[in-house]
DNA sequence: GCGTCCCGCCACGTT
DNA sequence: AACGTGGCGGGACGC
């Protein structure tokens, strides 16, 4: 692949550019962050942050404990297929949280680290057995599981890439930082770096909002046009104004500067023709931003900021590593995944390689101007570099997206025993991954359900978790759909419109009346990779799930077939389990899924009895296929009742229903929001309640400035 | 030796 | 003064 490399002298003298060629060598490309020898150990200088007890002991009915598995989380390497339900599975409550950790996300990784993006997704059977003997690797965290990347990782897995609108979730740092079993310290690298990107806001000390991508794209696009005007392209000046996204900062105190640096460095991506640039030249740029006489020793300052800040924007799935290739060597660089062409330049263009469903909107709006990216930034160049190769880290990011793959939950669920309704989105690729669920049962729909679209590659596997499905209830499946399904349903939906509505209405008007009312809690399960802007499908199925017999607190809806097609129509037609977490461990089958449909090992645990759940379809566009139910695929809604009487459930049906329903109900307070909207799922932090004393401590100075202020109050 | 980047001291800003 | 932030760079880790 040919890529040309941003250098500090194409920075300074805008011209010329050389294509660089990705160095496919990539073998030991290694990003210590990213890639995963559990196995080596570290100084461990002091202990590790105790896991709070308070945290330890979470179990029982409570919605699964959020609290990430502190090191022991860290153990599983970040950029996995399975990031993801490592990450689900430590939001699990702890004593499922060993067993599954070990069994489903310690797996060889370099299998993962090693296959090429399109191929992986495999997941041998023997590689959970490796799992097991991985085992004892959860003893010391290496470097790598306590870097700065997965712990950010961690830290985007506890929130919704694209929170409500109208629920603003409010983040205590003490409270992350408690969740996270680090110090406050790190956090702070990582929400400067996110607030650069406006992914969280400054409210007050210790409180953020966490606006997940909903305004990424906003802010990249208005990186970009500063990076052009400050002649980012051409050299690298700038105004200082540093406030790009301020007004939640605090003053202007020469601090910031990672915040800044994050968006200098971003801008020099999003100006830069090949969209890599090398940390040298990167370092540099930066250098003489703040007028700093390029010491060596500032450049190594530099240097290790960068990293920090790269490893965020790694997590992020915003960037990838790559290596220049020099005559003298190569150099590290790094790549930008994101997009650059945003609505109002009207650049359909760019298809980084990456999931670029996951972009909003992206290249949706192309009408607008078209803001080329400045020819005059030419990358590549001369003194430092000539013709460069660029080398995809093995472990290229991108495959697993963390940051865009991971779509945390919006979740909701209370303790309570209602029934739910889920909304999931059946994946076609073949990893397993964690479809996303976002319930939010006392949140208002989104004015654009779209936006809880995660905007990630397509799951490979249709694996949902479901938390506590104690009661009752009612989960909306969908599928991804081809570029032609989609339109076809566009057209269809448009008009159905009507009609859908009229249905959408009916499900929730029984919903309400069902004579088990108690308040039924609608889960919307969907899996990443429904480009945002695209309206919600209509459930295609409804998977509908009677009792919770042989289930617990956190299950998993599996396929039982990993590679569902791609059309989705036969994918419904698969078998689905409905697997409770204590079984999981033991059907790595079912969780790795296995190549073919017709060979699937189906040996369900009792609990997983089909009597468990019937999927019905309910999709307009009409699926006729049905898994095990009997019954097939009535498209509406009320047609859900003969199966399980899904509709009749609860009364709270109604504005759980997560389906685009227009009105907006209540708001959460920021201070609600953490508990009701994340809670089952992944806690939030301000759902942690008096693990103060737990605090990781860290430092000795600060021990008592670390005084955690749990229940801290949204500052407002 | 070098690329990475963890770790935490400590200074400065805010309460 | 206490606490919140985060700059900064020593030095460990892992090729």
């Amino acid at each position: 692949m040919e890529v040309e490399c941003l250098a500090l002298k194409d920075l300074t003298s805008p011209r010329k550019s050389s294509p660089v060629v990705e160095d496919d060598g990539c073998h030991s490309e290694q990003k210590e962050n990213i890639c995963t020898d559990r196995r080596r150990s570290t100084p461990l200088k002091s202990a590790e942050p105790p896991i709070p007890t308070s945290l330890k002991s979470r179990k029982g009915v409570a919605p699964p404990d959020h609290i990430t598995p502190i090191k022991q989380a860290s153990l599983s390497e970040p950029w996995t297929p399975t990031a993801n339900l490592k990450m689900l599975i430590s939001a699990a409550s702890p004593d499922i949280r060993d067993r599954e950790m070990k069994k489903v996300l310690f797996r060889p990784i370099e299998n993962e680290r090693e296959t090429p993006v399109e191929e992986e997704a495999e997941l041998e059977d023997s590689q959970f057995e490796a799992v097991e003997e991985e085992e004892d690797a959860d003893k010391k965290p290496s470097r790598k599981q306590k870097s700065l990347g997965l712990l950010c990782q961690k830290f985007l897995a506890l929130y919704p890439d694209y929170p409500p609108l109208h629920s603003p979730i409010w983040i205590s740092l003490d409270e992350v930082a408690t969740s996270l079993g680090v110090e406050r310290r790190r956090i702070y690298d990582i929400v400067n770096v996110l607030e650069s990107l406006t992914i969280v806001g400054r409210i007050a000390k210790n409180s953020y909002t966490w606006y997940g991508r909903l305004r990424l794209e906003e802010t990249l696009e208005e990186l970009q046009q500063r990076g052009r005007q400050q002649g980012y392209h051409l050299h690298g000046r700038e105004d200082d104004g540093a406030e790009g996204d301020a007004g939640t900062a605090g003053g202007n105190r020469k601090d910031k500067s990672l915040r800044i640096m994050s968006q200098k460095f971003v801008m020099l991506f999003l100006v830069s023709k090949t969209q890599t640039v090398t940390l040298d030249a990167a370092a540099k740029i930066l250098i003489e931003d703040s007028q700093d006489s390029s010491s060596h020793s500032k450049y190594k300052t530099k240097v290790r900021r960068l990293y920090d800040i790269a490893n965020v924007l790694t997590s992020l799935g915003l960037i990838k590593k790559v290596h220049v290739r020099e005559e003298r060597g190569r150099k590290p660089a790094f790549k930008w995944l994101g997009q650059v062409e945003f609505k109002s330049t009207g650049n359909p263009v760019n298809p980084p390689m990456v999931p670029e469903a996951s972009q909003p909107a992206a290249g949706q709006d192309l009408r607008r101007t078209k803001m080329a990216r400045h020819a005059s930034f030419n990358v590549t160049p001369t003194s430092v570099a000539v013709q460069r190769r660029v080398n995809s880290a093995p472990s290229s990011p991108r495959q697993h997206l963390p940051g865009l793959a991971f779509q945390p939950v919006d979740y909701s669920r209370k303790t309570n025993s209602n029934p739910a309704v889920c909304r999931l989105q059946f994946g076609n690729s073949t990893e397993i991954r964690p479809a996303c669920i976002s319930s939010r049962p006392s949140s208002p729909p989104s004015p654009h359900p779209e936006q809880l679209l995660p905007s990630s590659p397509p799951p490979p596997q249709c694996l949902a978790y479901l938390p506590s499905l104690s009661q009752p209830s009612l989960v909306m499946l969908y599928r991804p759909e081809s570029e032609e399904s989609r339109k076809r349903r566009r057209r269809e939906e448009e008009e159905e419109e009507g009609e859908v509505m009229k249905k959408k209405g009916r499900l929730e008007e029984e919903m309400r009346a069902s004579p088990r009312s108690e308040a039924a809690e609608s889960t919307r399960i969907e899996t990443p990779d429904r480009p945002a802007g695209q309206e919600p499908a209509q459930p295609s199925h409804y998977l509908y799930v009677p009792n919770n017999a042989g289930l617990n607190s956190l299950n998993f809806l599996l396929s039982a077939n990993k590679s569902l097609p791609p059309s989705g129509v036969h994918a419904l037609a698969l078998p689905y389990v409905l697997v409770p977490s204590s079984a999981l461990s033991h059907y790595p089958l079912l969780a790795g899924g296995s190549e073919d449909p017709s060979k699937v090992n189906f040996s369900l645990p009792a609990v997983m009895s089909p009597a468990h759940f019937m999927v019905g379809g309910g999709a307009p566009y009409g699926l006729a296929e049905v898994g095990w139910s009997p019954l097939t695929s009535p498209s509406t809604p009320e047609q859900t009742r003969p199966w399980g009487g899904a509709p009749h459930s609860p009364s709270g049906q109604r504005h759980t229903l997560n389906i685009s329903t227009a009105e907006p109900l209540t708001p959460h307070t920021p201070k609600e929001t953490p508990t009701s909207a994340s809670k089952a799922f992944f806690q939030t932090p301000g759902t942690l309640g008096n693990v103060v004393s737990a605090a990781p401590v860290a430092r000795k100075r600060g021990s008592a400035q670390r005084r955690l202020d749990v229940g801290h109050p949204p500052a407002s």
